[in-house]
This record gives C-alpha cells, structure tokens and sequence, in this order.
DNA sequence: CGGCCAGTTTGCAACGTGGCATGCCACGTT
DNA sequence: AACGTGGCATGCCACGTTGCAAACTGGCCG
C-alpha cells in the first residue's frame, strides 16, 4: 500500500494536518517542521492520493477533451497545444475519441464521463444544436468549432464564412474561373463544412459567377483518402475545374496525390487550396496553399472560456490568415 | 450541487445501499425495485462520483500515455489506437507530452501523476535505463519501444534491427550502393535510433560495403525540417548518396521536400525508404516506402501487459513489414 | 504583570461511494 | 409447526484528504 498522510506524520512525529499543511505549501509552518516533514515525505515516497483530494477539493484538475479522432493531423496539433497551454495551468487532458460519430458525441455530452473531469472542451462533427441546448450536465462546456444554433453555450471559433470567401477570392485574383469546392457533407449537421461552403459561394456570387452543383463535391469524411477520391472524379468529369478549394489540409493533400495521379499539374492546370495549415501541408510537393487558423490561440481562449467561470454563454473568435505556398 | 446517491435514495425511497446496488447490477434486486430506483437515477440526473468510486475501489479507470509529442503522426496513430483499444476495456487514457525533455521522462516515470492512473504507457526517448531501475513508483508500467538494458520493466517492441536491415537490403537489393542513415541521435539515449543505426550497418556489412560515417547523418529531432535539413545537406555534399533510409517516416516526408527542392528525382536518382507507415507517407508523391510496425498490435499488447498484473517482466515483439510504394 | 496578537499546530468532520455482515420476508420442506 | 433456504434490502464503516475553527506558544505592548 502506498503511504498516506496519515504515515508520514507518524514518521515525522506531527499531526497529519500538519504534512497536509506542507503538502499544500500553506504559509504558516515553522521552517524546521517543514524540514522535517519533507525529509519524512522523501523518505516515505509518499505521493498524494489524487482520489481523496478531488473528493475532498471537489475539483478534480482533469479537463476532457472530445475530438472526432487524434490521429487526424488538424485534431492532433489542436490537441498538442490544448495538452500544453493546459498543464501551463495546472490541468491534465484526458482524450475522448467520438469518431465524428453523433451518438457517441450526444453521449459525451450529456456527461457520460460523471464527475471524472471539471471541463469538456468540445469539438462537435455533427451533433445536433438541440442536443446542446437540451443539456442538463452542469460541467462546463466550450464548443470549439460550432457555431450554428448557438445554444447557450460557450464558443471558440474561426470566422469560417470570412475564411473559405478569402480563401476562394484568392483563387479567383488569380484568373480562376470554374472553381471547385470539396467537402460538403450533405445530410450532416456538421456546421464548419456549411459555413465553409457558405462562404465559397459567397466569393463566387460576388465575382458574379453562378454556382455549380457538379463542383460542389460531397465527401463521406474529411480525410485524404476522400479527397483522392473526389479529385479523381472531378479530373475525369467532361468539364474539370481549374481551381479546388478543399475543406481541409487533408482533403487537398489526397486531392494532390489525385492530380499526380492523373498527371495533372498543379498548380498550372489546377490549382489548390486546403484548410488547416497542417505541418503536413508545409512540406508536401509542392507545398499547400492553405487557411491557418491560428491554433495556439485557439486553445488559449477555449480554456480562457472553461476556467473563468462566467455564465453568460460568450462566444470568442480567433484570428485566421491565408497562407499562400504553392499549390494556387 | 450534483445529485448523489442519497438524493436518488430519497426520492426513490429505497436505502442508499440499495441504489448503489441497482448502478453497481448487483444480482439481487427485486425487479420493481430496480426499476423504480432507475427512474429516480433518470429522473435526477444522477452519475456515480467518479472520486469517491475511485477512493473506495482503489482504481481510477485511468491510464497515463507518456509520449514525445501528441502531433507528431506516429504517436498520434499510435495514440489514437491506444484510446480505442483502452476504451473497449472500459479505460481511459489521459495524455503527457514529454518533449523529448529527459528530466520530464524521468518525473513522470517516478510517479509525479500521484495515484491518478492505474498504469503508465511510457513511449521514452532519451530517459536513461538507470531512472528505470531505479523506479520506486508501484504503478504498473509498460514501455512502448525501449529495448537496451531492460531494468525489469514490461516491454513491447517490434524487431528495430531486423527491421531496419530489412530496409536497408531492401535498397541494396535495386542495386543502391551509396546508402546513406538519416536519424542518427549522437549523444542521446535513445535506443531505437541506436537500434535501426545498427541494423542499417549491419546490412551494409552483409553487403562487403564499408561504413562512411559521412552517409550516417545525425539530426536534433525527428521531424519533417530535421530530414529536409539532413538532405539538404547530403544532396549539397560532394558524393551525395544514391539512397536513404530514414529513421522515421517524418524524416522522409522532409527528405522528399529537400529532394524536390534541389531537382533530384526520388527514385530515380535517390531512393527513399522510411520508418512508421504513417498515412501521410501513403499519399505523398511519390508514395513512400516505408517500414510498417503493427500499431493496432503495440496498442493490444502494451495494454494486454498493463492490466495482465503479473510481476515477472516480459518482453513482447510486435510484427512488422517492410511497404514498398513508390519512392525506392 | 496581564492581555493581545502573530505565528504555529492540531482535532474533528465530511466529501460520496462500495464491502461486509446482517436482517427480514415468503415460501417450501421436514 | 418448526425450520431452512434463497431472494432481497439495509446500516455501518472506511477509503485519504482538506476546510474549519479552536488551541497553544512566546513575545511585546500597555
């Protein structure tokens, strides 16, 4: 059994409110007892009880974070510096996979993790707004990513309509005229691949040029796989496009590996721009055009929002740029 | 204030004991009983107390993963398979980033997490053997990759000499003479350098070539800019090589880049070979051959290890198999 | 010389849960 | 009728910690 409280005030001949009272750093101790008990703490190895404290604090330091996978490079730097800025404060992450799957994401939310964890920060593919709104856990939220239907609850987004117009506007200064978007997910409540589809039209309207059906691309998932496959389709339509605005840095690097395929040039006869600014996107060949969301800040400002303790619900934007390589 | 056991009690008008018995399936409870108990827990919104279950159990459901960098892509495949696995096993897995730092490795290795998890999955990078032995923590621990001087702790591995032989014949065998070693650690711990520098060596023995020290080129990290940097130079040096076999398949990704930078065609001029199968390797252009360890199988057995309890430690070797695609 | 205060140490109780042992009831058996 | 048995429900306690407030110490001021 491992050492308690209770053995080290023996060791040390105190009280165990005393070691407690050194354990937590608390400012009147006499220096020689706090010698001692320290010496007795070493000797012990004694490690707090980690179960006892949250008990006791009622706070227990975790802070969950729900992604649809981490293996998905966008999540998986997210999660790098959601792991970093919150050690900084004294928090530990605890992953949840929802595998972009809507029912298991309902579950998370709904607080099937219990008194485990004293936040959720929340990256939300296709959950419904009604089941936000419906929430009866009281363990502090914050969606990153969502906005749409903004039930109530806290948010740290992109400006995703502003992102993916600039990113096709971009596209467009460049002579493009029969632009391609891929990504949308048709039937999905997923609300970034509808803002991000808002605005691509939102570009094309204001160039004056009508919206395709054929070049808005619908993809089952997000990744590079996806992306292959709906670049080979739309390389091999009777009127293939001359730009590709892809969803995300992983859907343009499938895309990419597509062109190759066909021996398409890019960006000379296609030219292509991801989402993301992955560290993947900065080393493909060649390197991807891309929307960076700025991902530090990102995961400052979630936890910003899951500490302070307000309760108005606020929603917080974090910056964004476009980040021209090669690719368009 | 979250409703507790009493409170379900209460409203139930059953004991404590008894609604503790309907969460934990106790056998016997009467079928009215339990149901009435059930629609009290719905009705309240009632979940156990994840601190108060732990302190009274003595486990926490919890596993630590002690990794490098969580948005490096092998860890992340790896990590993302760790949570699928651990989960099916109703645990949890909460992350630690290292950096690669030493003297992070060696506080979580002594237990700085207190008894928050019930074991530790510890992916090391340059953590001496001597802290190993040196343990005092008794939480279970698992090593994912450390092979040298095994101070009896659980192991799972896969075969990092056969396999990087494997590759490096792999190259000799399409004729490649002047096979240059991206990965080298001077100076670190680090065993599995070490190990896939050894295996490298070996197989350009087993070929009659001697080693150029020239061609075994030591990077600070394992990313994408090491390997573009360390290729680069090779490309630049007077007797550039006519093959390389990286360390990891990051390392190859920048490789590549630096390949593409300098005109030099992979694999016509340079072929290539990496280390991890990560998915981006599957779609970069050229596609990468690269080594393939078994993650879903590490994960598997790293937690077979962690929950199987026995003391005697073991030492477990995961598959692998080299993938060749298209870059040698 | 008494009282007060800052500094220091301590005992008690409670956080919410599950193990244990026991009580209770109805029914069937001897 | 007494007894045993299986099904069901419950009370008590401890898990290891910290908040609270009280208690003790010695020094210094009035």
């Amino acid at each position: 059994m491992n050492p308690k409280l209770r053995d080290v005030a023996e060791h040390a001949g105190v009280s165990v409110r005393t070691v407690s009272n050194v354990v937590n750093q608390f400012r009147y101790v006499a220096p020689a007892t706090r010698e001692r008990v320290q010496a007795s703490i070493d000797a012990l190895g004694y490690r707090p009880n980690m179960a006892a404290r949250t008990l006791r604090r009622g706070r227990t330091g975790l802070v969950a974070l729900v992604i649809p996978e981490i293996d998905s490079p966008y999540y998986a730097e997210l999660a790098a510096r959601t792991v970093r800025v919150a050690e900084a404060r004294g928090l530990t992450v605890l992953i949840d996979q929802t595998g972009g799957d809507a029912e298991r994401e309902t579950q998370l939310l709904h607080g099937r993790r219990g008194q485990l964890v004293d936040g959720v920060l929340f990256s939300p593919w296709g959950v419904a707004p009604a089941e936000l709104a419906s929430r009866t856990d009281t363990v502090p939220l914050v969606l990153l990513g969502e906005h749409d239907g903004t039930a109530g609850v806290d948010h740290v987004v992109i400006d995703n309509v502003a992102a993916a117009r600039e990113a096709t506007e971009h596209l467009l200064a460049r002579g493009r005229r029969r632009i391609a978007a891929v990504g949308v997910q048709p039937g999905s409540l997923n609300a970034t691949a509808r803002q991000r589809l808002a605005g691509y039209r939102s570009a094309l309207a204001g160039a004056g040029l009508p919206a395709d059906p054929d070049l808005e691309v619908p993809v089952r998932r997000l990744h590079r796989a996806d992306g292959h496959e709906a670049m080979l389709r739309l390389l091999d339509s009777p009127r293939p496009p001359d730009a590709v605005f892809c969803f995300t840095d992983e859907l343009a690097l499938g895309a990419l590996r597509a062109a190759a395929d066909r021996g398409v040039a890019v960006p000379g006869s296609v030219a292509l721009v991801g989402f993301d600014d992955v560290e993947d996107g900065r080393f493909s060949v060649p390197a991807l055009t891309t929307v960076s969301p700025d991902k530090d800040r990102i995961a400052e400002l979630a936890l910003d929002l899951l500490t302070s303790g307000s309760t108005s619900p606020r929603s917080v934007i974090a910056p964004h740029r476009l980040v021209v390589r090669e690719t368009g």
